[in-house]
DNA sequence: AATTATATTATGTGATCACAATTTTAGAAT
DNA sequence: ATTCTAAAATTGTGATCACATAATATAATT
């Protein structure tokens, strides 16, 4: 057996799932959204079932899902892989972002109530508690969080897969791409979005999430010249 | 062993396609996309293997990815469902089918030269032929086929997958819905389209392509009757 | 006759296996 | 040293099986 790279792979109690293959897909999820797991890198089932302590089947039952999710690509000779997306594709994704999220929230605002702000202002600070304590990756989820509780307030979901497929395909290269900056500062919009809601204006939670997706996309200013260096490597 | 209603499921060869599961998958697909597969009933894995003849295992991997997409639910007691979406979603589906695809079509603009407009010109001819034919279902796929092929111009392919998810989400119920409309005529904005193009118009096409996807929704004017009586059939 | 309790059948899930295709390694030839 | 070739190892795929759970049918009770 050749010995292998070893990223930690965890979330939850693998019992705490009825599901072993749901399990599996989420740790995985997770894992590709944090950047632990290398764009390029080629997965193979029976690595991550032995890694998982699973049988094959519900590694191969994740990965297909994730590859629906274009989370992973699955090349021609069948190796699965996570992708380095293009600089182009990745400004798109953002100006997806911004289509799919302002129109999210703008459905979810009439649903959104006192006791959602209260949450909101804590999720905002789990955020901030997150980025100054200089962890990029909880910062991240915490961000996601805060956007997730927004658009999900609305009954009618259909974006809410869209947009998670949107932040996992960003996930990885925005990873990496970050450990390479040197140093940044991450603003957002959360309060502006917060105060949009108490006054019940559409027009303004819609520019202020579209603000706090551009001040997010600002971060990688030399993204073309990451990407090059991520290629050759 | 349980008789049971047999719908057709045919689309081409098993052996054109080198993964078993792909063919499932598309087998699926289209039957789900065409109405074929009823909302509310349920789907077997081994019913399905049984009549595709197939194993199991493609069939679990065709419908965890059906799921992925939305076009299937699975219940908490685990049963596979093609769903009944409600009036509101249906409208949301529209909503977003413009959203996204007049948002496609731009992008695409600049990639479509000369000779994808002399295809586009006989796509729009097969819609044609098949709605004078009265073949609601070749037509709504040749539509399709319309729209798609504008989209994949764009070499950045981000959009695609999204756009025939919400076509995959409305079939079902578009296709039982039709089905209880005793007549409607079928307009089209495609030569619209088509001149848009001709004349590198962005905003034209944006308009030409939001017009047509709502004449194809005000063909459901009832909807919420409809609704009511599928549910309690 | 209606309802509850029990038994039986179906069904989804995860594991294991054989096989073909791919990748990697090792060796040979230039 | 480099390139090409053959052997070995690895890997994805599809099939089959055991088991637990859910759905259905049957029997029993009121």
């Amino acid at each position: 057996m050749k010995e292998k790279k070893s990223y930690s792979l965890s979330l939850a109690n693998k019992k705490d799932f009825n599901n072993i293959n749901e399990w599996v897909y989420q740790t995985l999820r997770t894992s590709i959204m944090c950047g632990e797991i290398r764009p390029g890198v080629a997965l193979t089932i029976r690595g991550l079932a032995e890694k998982l302590d699973v049988s094959s089947m519900p590694v191969r039952e994740a990965l297909r899902r994730l590859a629906s999710e274009s989370a992973v690509d699955i090349t021609d000779s069948r190796r699965v892989v996570v992708p380095l997306i293009s600089p182009d594709k990745f400004k798109e994704l953002f100006s997806l972002r911004i289509l799919l999220e302002t129109h999210a929230a703008e459905l979810a605002l009439p649903y959104i109530s006192g006791s959602h702000i209260e949450e909101l202002k804590a999720l905002d600070e789990a955020v901030d508690a997150s980025y100054s304590d200089g962890n990029i990756v909880s910062g991240s989820l915490a961000n996601q969080a805060f956007h997730r509780y927004i658009y999900k307030q609305n009954p009618v979901q259909v974006c809410m897969p869209m947009i998670e497929s949107l932040w996992l395909q960003l996930g990885p290269f925005a990873r990496v791409a970050l450990s390479k900056i040197e140093k940044y500062y991450e603003y957002d919009r959360h309060k502006e979005a917060i105060d949009a809601i108490q006054q019940r204006d559409a027009f303004a939670l819609r520019r202020a999430i579209e603000a706090d997706i551009r001040d997010g996309l600002s971060v990688f200013k030399n993204i073309d010249k990451i990407y090059q260096d991520l290629k050759s490597s």
